[in-house]
DNA sequence: TTGATATTTTCGTGTCCTTGCATGTAAATG
DNA sequence: CATTTACATGCAAGGACACGAAAATATCAA
């Protein structure tokens, strides 16, 4: 009885770490390699101090890894199945009504779909 | 520019809607076919007034549908990938050093990999 | 050592989510 | 028409989370 139980609270953890903007886009950013928390939050258009509080989290469930070279902290992804849901999503959001135009889906889709991440 | 932002936050709105425990394993009890609130919140353990509580966000999101038969209300998955999700979600746990037992996952994997929940 | 850069941590505040309870509404029953 | 059943909705308390600013830590450079 429990295994159901308690594997929905620990996948709903999960999702949690998903469910916030910044941080699916700094997943996402993350995919094409490793990254310091200053080019991450130039990326995300934050401060340092905010891109490094989204990194905690994620590092709190080993979702990312840090390297640390000097005074740079250079983070990377450990779990690319975690990149690869919001791909997924956007195939999601299509299939709803759409509070989105599908036009920004096919966008971000172009953005996303490849590992290498293209316009900035 | 926008693009990458808009559909960054739209998706993270879904996230959040499986972010919760009840909610992920209603979604996936929705796999089998439609069922009413009381039948849900039996399923859950809650109270009927909690279960239709974690339904209506979901329907404002237009992800499950009402069909009203007298006065009991069932509801339907209309996106089937989200339930795929939790599926999804549990090669992810895997893929962690596990706060979960592997055997619990295990045990969830096959409740879940199939449309038709088994145990109860 | 002093200063500048890079990153983390702490803190206060505001906001949203969850939960439990109480009330409201609509349909069926007698 | 009154009552019961099946859900929905509104409200208040508590907790979790996001954010911005300030302070702390660590590294490199002069």
């Amino acid at each position: 009885m429990p295994s159901r139980t308690r594997v929905a609270r620990e996948l709903a953890e999960i999702f949690k770490l998903m469910a916030h903007p910044d941080r699916i886009r700094l997943i996402d950013e993350l995919r094409s390699g490793e990254k310091d928390v200053n080019a991450l939050a130039d990326f995300l258009g934050l401060a340092a101090c905010r891109a490094s509080q989204h990194l905690l989290p994620l590092r709190a469930h080993r979702l990312d890894a840090e390297r640390r070279d000097g005074r740079h902290h250079h983070y990377q992804l450990v779990q690319l199945r975690m990149a690869d849901w919001t791909v997924d999503g956007l195939a999601f959001l299509e299939g709803r009504g759409a509070a989105v135009p599908d036009q920004e889906i096919y966008d971000a889709r172009k953005l996303w779909s490849t590992s290498t991440g293209a316009d900035h």
